[in-house]
DNA sequence: TATTGTTATACTCTATAACTATA
DNA sequence: TATAGTTATAGAGTATAACAATA
């Protein structure tokens, strides 16, 4: 076992019970930092590259081609002006294709267009490489823990927090 | 066991050994999705309250009251001329004091202000109290996974990722 | 010259309110 | 009337560059 993960295996381990109050607290101590790491490394990149959301507009529309401004809304979190901003700039960019859908004329439909697909895979395998190198030297089990956490992080604010945004 | 954690199990253990990478992705899945919860809940209370930073900022101040700008800049992690901004913003909102340091004219020394406390604990206390409620459902293994995963993850950042800003 | 802090500028994210077009 | 999307407006966060004051 690593330094890191015997230094804090007593405290988690030997002490009284861990409160939600005291776990709530290491989360607003460690998500804004992390998340604020992951900011400043993307925009460290190339050229205009890629904000957050941006980023994980993209990933959505990947792996969702022709979905609709309320899906990427929903997706992200954000309201719709918002979503409709943040769409507009890849648009203008020439990252993402807008298009009528022919059913429901109310709709668009975005996809990637062959530029913002590379643009796309070139964040993400540099934010990857990036990551994987603050991690890397991690030994398996703190890796393994880590996932863990954060999936079941994931899974409690998922099921209890209501979604956001209209 | 719970059933959300049982569910993770197998997928953890039996598997064939995590990369980096696939950390990578959780990683970029959960931790802004956790974010955009505790942005949304801070800025669903009354009146204009804490922004994040605003928030991590009194918090700072709350334990090194006096410090100066430079302090604080280096403990959200962002520039001088960004925190800068920030603590004007509390200042002018009589949340925060902004004095010279006789010793060292350069320097400003920031406290908080009584409303500066008061408003602080609140916020404390509310965004803690939703937290619980989110964190609160979750059984007591699942709890100390979140919050080892969390310290763990913490710590690596800490450690590889760079210090930000000038 | 180096350091601390501020100001100017510019851009993104974000929300609410008001609007258009379609169903 | 209800829904999908946009635009207008406002404010926060953020960086870089240029500056002032102090050491």
């Amino acid at each position: 076992m690593d330094r890191a993960a015997r230094r804090f295996m007593p405290a988690a381990r030997a002490t009284t019970r861990l409160t939600p109050n005291e776990c709530a607290r290491t989360l607003m101590e460690t998500v804004p930092m992390v998340m604020r790491f992951i900011r400043a490394e993307m925009r460290r990149h190339r050229n205009p590259l890629l904000s957050v959301p941006q980023f994980r507009a993209l990933a959505f529309l990947h792996h969702h081609p022709g979905a609709c401004l309320f899906n990427v809304a929903d997706h992200l979190g954000v309201t719709r002006p918002t979503a409709s901003v943040i769409v507009d700039r890849l648009v203008r960019r020439g990252l993402l294709l807008r298009t009528e859908d022919p059913r429901e004329r109310r709709r668009i439909a975005l996809t990637l267009t062959p530029k913002g697909t590379a643009h796309f895979e070139r964040a993400r395998n540099a934010t990857r490489a990036w990551m994987a190198g603050v991690l890397g030297p991690c030994p398996q089990a703190t890796l393994e823990r880590i996932a863990e956490g954060l999936s079941l992080l994931g899974r409690a604010f998922k099921e209890t927090a209501g979604s956001i945004g209209t």
